[in-house]
DNA sequence: GTCTATACGAGGATAGAC
DNA sequence: GTCTATCCTCGTATAGAC
């Protein structure tokens, strides 16, 4: 991010001295740290030096290390809890609600890539200690809610919700989480364009969907 | 491979000074820090802390943290490796084949549950540099191997192999991965124990098999 | 081989000028 | 609000006795 001079405006009418512009600045250069290196390991100098403000405009706005990785978390998390909450889902036959679900999911991830790393480093070095039992849990809690209904009502085959509810995120997730091993494993083809995003998403449903559905 | 003739011995005949046996105590105690950590993130003074050893025996034995994290890798991988490649796969029909290979997988990686941990973070941190093109990508490319022969055989859906071998991938290790933030969800089940991960390569096995199953 | 004590550098956080 | 310079803790790694 080049800075400007010490004018007070840009050409843009955007002030150079702007301290929602900056917090923005910081906060998505601190996602993709924490998405890459989790709390300990990402280095303040690091998400400094992404962003081209100075280091302590971090403990300016943000307090400490512990309070960026906060705001990170929380705002990375409404988006998803947002994107999934409100689909009233409940109201659907399970097959149409478990599509509507990994559709609103998939959709949301491929947006922000960087969530699916974020919530995973939080959840192994943490153990989650940071999400306070509304966000994630409650995702889960919907999606093995719509498996039990589908195995109630003989539209799912015989499972176990609890069990195959954690599969049916792995099926979804991990496509983010491994990308940084396997980048273009055939030639070209990179794993975050928007052509192969669209395309998980598809292949993800189905499997999903062929998976649980009665035979 | 010779003993040490000139070991002191402890009441219950196991060797005090044991080069082997402490090198294999300060193993598993880093298998442990770096599964949670990662490479960065681990602190020798954890793994330290955790053995009963002085911090300076890592050193004395691994050189230095790089070096104690390279072993931890190779050790991991290659049990993995032998667990999944030596099955002879391509001889056997395209649904056996995958059985088999998804079987290998989570024994492997359930007698290890840090196994997936350790990848996850080795994948995302260092973008899997350590990885040298040998293990996890020849992992990926017997499964896509098999499921390209699925589908030119009719035996599986149409379906994307390479995506379908991630989302697979996925579909087994994601709950490794997620234990920590899920703990004990239905209360008094833990993750970890053995029914629960037998449980899980049922329906893991499943859940797959029948989402690439033509059906 | 194992321990205790310590040197040294990296990185989080603060002070104070502008 | 933003910067530069600095402090000081923490953690890696080494030295040297036993």
């Amino acid at each position: 991010m080049a800075r400007q001079a010490n004018a007070e405006k840009s050409s843009k009418g955007k002030s150079v001295r702007d301290a929602e512009a900056t917090q923005a600045i910081i906060l998505a250069a601190a996602a993709e740290e924490f998405a890459q290196h989790g709390l300990t390991a990402a280095r303040t100098e690091a998400i400094a030096a992404k962003t081209g403000v100075a280091k302590s405009m971090i403990y300016y706005y943000f307090k400490d290390k512990e309070g960026l990785y906060q705001a990170v978390l929380e705002r990375s998390h409404a988006d998803l809890l947002q994107s999934v909450q409100q689909l009233g889902l409940e109201h659907l036959p399970p097959e149409a609600a478990l599509e509507q679900f990994l559709t609103a999911l998939l959709n949301c991830v491929s947006r922000n890539p960087k969530l699916p790393m974020i919530m995973f480093h939080e959840a192994i070095q943490n153990r989650g200690k940071r999400y306070k039992r509304s966000s994630s849990l409650s995702i889960d809690t919907m999606l093995i809610n719509i498996l039990e209904r589908g195995t109630a009502s003989g539209a799912f085959r015989p499972l176990d919700p609890f069990q195959s509810a954690i599969n049916i995120m792995g099926t979804c997730l991990f496509y983010f989480i491994g990308s940084g091993n396997i980048q273009q494993h055939p030639q070209g083809k990179r794993l975050m364009s928007k052509a192969m995003l669209e395309q998980h998403t598809q292949e993800a449903i189905a499997l999903i969907l062929a998976g649980v559905r009665r035979c």
